[in-house]
DNA sequence: TTTCTTGTTGAACGATCATATAGCAATTGC
DNA sequence: GCAATTGCTATATGATCGTTCAACAAGAAA
């Protein structure tokens, strides 16, 4: 009979957190791959390698991890945008939205599956509606501190505004339409936005 | 014992079309007000006032629902977009486009729960595409008539794109952040885009 | 080596899901 | 009044869904 000490364990037992933030990430990955149809509690533990069982002791239920799975998404956004902290240049901002490594169809399909959600789900929707202000004031400080650097005269409030509709709908657009949207025409699109109100940005 | 002639008819028999179009419009109904995960061919019918045997029958189930709901949420886009008909004028389209009877949340939300499928279904994205490019190529030569109209130099490609995706993202905002939209904001944040290279368009 | 902590499994359960289809029944035509 | 047409119901079926929880077991502590 085979000695206690050579058999493999079953599994390897994580730090709670550890194993929290695995199930985050499957479920993000879900996302990206099938959208929210796809956001299955089956389908969720086989990309993590996880047992059922987890989802409602980690997160008590579904609908718990899906908030999760929001605040992950959000948090790299927090960072950027904290308020109390210093907003982001306009142009670095505009730069690193349009990276290959940021304008991927995968990340954006999430966002993409948690909109739908978030447009159906008065819960998650106010805790976007919250994170959502911060990130409007933020922009709207990078688009006027640009301005007055620059001795623009612009209306910060409503170019922000513009500004954070025509990026959701690139966003939008490379995942709908991935074939016809790429970051180059992305980086035009937002110039001929912004251009003729602020100058040369690049 | 009831006269057979005073029995109520289990049902009203209606032709297959007129059927059919009653079950596409319980279809965006559901759309609108609870998303995609709530496309089922229970809430559906019980919207429809219909046996779930329906669905089957005339569109050889929920795939082939979603599709006549897709077809019937493009119609009037269609009319308005024809390839080989005259593009609109554009001040006429941003003005019909931001009025309040368009720009409505419920509206709205079944093409946040139309892209949020397109996303990740090969075959709704591979007809959306076809739909796109002749939406795309009206705009564009909305704004390149627009522009030559006022001899003007613009490169409408971009505007095109541009436009676009800002109406998009417009749609989206008024979905996810109701509150926070509205006719007004989204005119000006259109015309923030187009009349530095066009002019005034009101 | 034994005990303890708690992470984890996976099956049971009831509900919901989409599809299939026998047969009912509204309505028209003869 | 009866027959024909075909729209339509509603049930059966197997699969999938999310939640629950008894009990297992990894791994640390004594």
């Amino acid at each position: 009979m085979t000695d206690q000490k050579t058999v493999q364990p079953r599994f390897k037992r994580l730090a709670a957190d550890d194993r929290a933030a695995e199930l985050v990430q499957a479920g993000l990955a879900v996302l990206a791959s099938g959208g929210i149809t796809a956001f299955t509690i089956d389908n969720i533990c086989k990309r993590a390698g996880a047992s059922r069982g987890l989802i409602g002791h980690h997160f008590g239920g579904k609908d718990g991890l899906l908030a999760a799975c929001y605040a992950a998404a959000y948090a790299p956004w927090f960072q950027m945008f904290n308020a109390g902290g210093t907003p982001p240049d306009l142009p670095d901002l505009i730069y690193e939205l349009f990276t290959d490594r940021q304008f991927r169809r995968d990340g954006l399909n999430i966002w993409l599956a948690l909109w739908g959600e978030i447009a159906v789900n008065a819960h998650l929707q106010a805790e976007h509606l919250r994170h959502y202000q911060a990130y409007e004031t933020a922009i709207r400080q990078s688009v006027a501190r640009f301005a007055q650097e620059r001795s623009r005269q612009v209306d910060a409030a409503n170019l922000a505004t513009a500004l954070i509709a025509l990026l959701d709908g690139l966003w939008l657009e490379l995942c709908i339409a991935p074939g016809l949207m790429n970051t180059h025409k992305a980086r035009r699109a937002v110039m001929a936005l912004l251009e003729p109100h602020l100058g040369p940005l690049a």
